[in-house]
DNA sequence: ACATAAAGTCTGTAAAACAGATGTTATGTG
DNA sequence: CACATAACATCTGTTTTACAGACTTTATGT
């Protein structure tokens, strides 16, 4: 299983280069601002292996970029902090970069996300 | 070795977290930024494997971020594109939000990048 | 021509990803 | 309450990927 232990770079971009720089960590916390709260849910729109997701939410509960609810007991929902919700101006930059980029001429992004990587 | 192939992902985060989602990748981009073109200077800078610099470099030359030159004969300069430029805004905001979440109270970031991670 | 540096490649080993089966608590229904 | 089902994982075996470090090849400077 993969872990997590926080960068102790002194560059900010050398620390959230640790966190962010996985794929699943960005998909999950993309989802997570559409409004998934739920690991079946993430399981469901992402098509992700269990064991994979079960790490990465536990890899940002540590960062501190979303807390499971209710910590004892009942089923799980995973809830973004402010630290998360502090991202969305990075990925409204990374939804603009990617659409001027990473299309070619006469195909058009789509703002739908539950679909194959 | 690393292959890529690039997103067909209808999201825009998505195909881009295909790319930006790789530790590596995103340093090896700050280094660019902050001046690195010869492969030896990222091996310096970032001490990274050898093989995983050369799957990287050949990733961003395919997602076209960099171009390798000259194409033949003499040694080799890795040169950013305008699209790679033009992730300048998000590094930004990534900086921003790393130094605000990523460092505890009386740590204080740093400006430099060539330092463990 | 020679020494050295740059830019990789190769090899063996360790870590991580994945599919798929299994286990374990909740929650809803009769 | 008993039972079925859904949610939330964990475990197992296998395939991929990462990594350190040695080695190779091609420039460049003297």
């Amino acid at each position: 299983m993969k872990t997590y232990r926080a960068s102790r770079a002194p560059c900010p971009i050398g620390r959230a280069a640790r966190l962010l720089g996985d794929r699943w960590i960005l998909l999950i916390l993309r989802e997570a601002f559409l409004g998934a709260e739920r690991f079946e849910e993430f399981i469901a729109r992402l098509d992700v292996n269990r064991a994979a997701l079960t790490s990465r939410l536990a890899i940002l509960q540590e960062a501190g970029l979303i807390t499971r609810e209710p910590t004892t007991g009942k089923r799980a929902r995973y809830l973004l902090t402010e630290s998360a919700c502090a991202l969305v101006p990075l990925y409204a930059e990374m939804a603009k970069w990617g659409a001027e980029h990473l299309f070619d001429d006469g195909e058009a992004p789509g703002q739908w996300s539950a679909a194959p990587a």
